[in-house]
DNA sequence: GTCTATAAAGCGATAGAC
DNA sequence: GTCTATCGCTTTATAGAC
């Protein structure tokens, strides 16, 4: 019989997703347990920190999806206009039109920003310097650039606080056809709203 | 001697702070006692329903304020670009230029979210309503009042979370002078900044 | 109105069997 | 690698003295 989990990345989304929906401190033991389907012995095998060890694996997993998946196209298309678009799809996507929240926006606002602050202010920082970088090979003055890019970064994440508390997800739909039509000019195409 | 705590009116701020800094799970009944230099018998004795109405009468009082210094303003006051500027300013104020954060926020992103569920969304709501209502009067269309609100608020809100987050209370600034010049056309008055 | 003492439950974490 | 049992602590909440 196989082993029912290969390694940490295995159950690292469902533990994600428990930090996502309860922040850190709500995150008890027992409810990551139960999502993951394991007893605290082998969470404890897999992360000897305990918890504090699962919430850094989980940061340091979505940051290096947001690093792969969008600070680096960011940084690095030969056409800056279309990674901005990508961008906003794979934001759509990510956080599922709103339905979900942003956990390290969730840690920034609690007592685990203090834990993690160095974690929680380099994707923020990192997000904001990409898409700035990109709007200024896009053709926008340097401080102009920097200006939108802060603009849009936090935009998202208001949107995310203001969806959850209206539980209307079109209000983050709306924020992100706003940020659309700010950093490109452009309405966001029905192709990519309805692909994400 | 006269009583050391007239009613809750005198403890709630301090109540708040807690809940502020350290969300609904955080905020213990022990930091809580600490904050406020009361022992658990005497909270009990003001809220007999323990932290949750503790909660609720966080959440109340500060929606009271909102609705008097903000969203009642936004509503009613015969120039609506002095109320815009005016809310921008108490914004600024409230929030400690970006130094403190949006409690009710915090609550919509975590599980106080499902407790106080129709608290939260009153607040929010009520806060883009108001501000639509004052864009309208002020000579905006409709639909594009009720978009740049929503743009407002959020931006407000993503500007608190990207504060804390970069621990720097100048993206909040930089935040609140965007928006100025989205609603009212012209950047925040230099006298409007100081006295904030 | 404020306190201390205490109850009952949940927490993170550990130990050790299998 | 997974489990159960358990430790020690903190939690919310209550009881009752003053």
């Amino acid at each position: 019989m196989p082993r029912a989990v290969a390694g940490r990345g295995d159950i690292l989304p469902a533990i994600a997703e428990v930090f996502r929906e309860h922040g850190y401190e709500g995150a008890s033991l027992a409810l990551i347990g139960q999502r993951t389907g394991l007893g605290k012995g082998s969470l404890y095998h897999f992360f000897p920190g305990g918890k504090d060890e699962m919430a850094a694996a989980v940061l340091a997993e979505i940051d290096a999806w947001f690093e792969a998946h969008m600070f680096g196209p960011l940084r690095d298309h030969a056409e800056p206009d279309v990674a901005i678009v990508a961008m906003l799809d794979a934001t759509d996507s990510y956080f599922r039109s709103g339905g979900r929240v942003c956990l390290i926006g969730v840690f920034a606002l609690g007592d685990a920003r203090d834990r993690f602050g160095s974690a929680v202010q380099s994707y923020f920082a990192r997000w904001v310097e990409a898409l700035a970088e990109a709007l200024q090979r896009g053709g926008r003055e340097p401080s102009a650039a920097r200006a939108l890019a802060e603009e849009a970064v936090a935009a998202i994440q208001g949107g995310l606080v203001l969806a959850r508390a209206l539980q209307d997800t079109e209000a983050f739909t709306r924020t992100l056809g706003r940020i659309a039509i700010t950093l490109t000019g452009r309405p966001r195409s029905a192709a990519g709203m309805a692909s994400a």
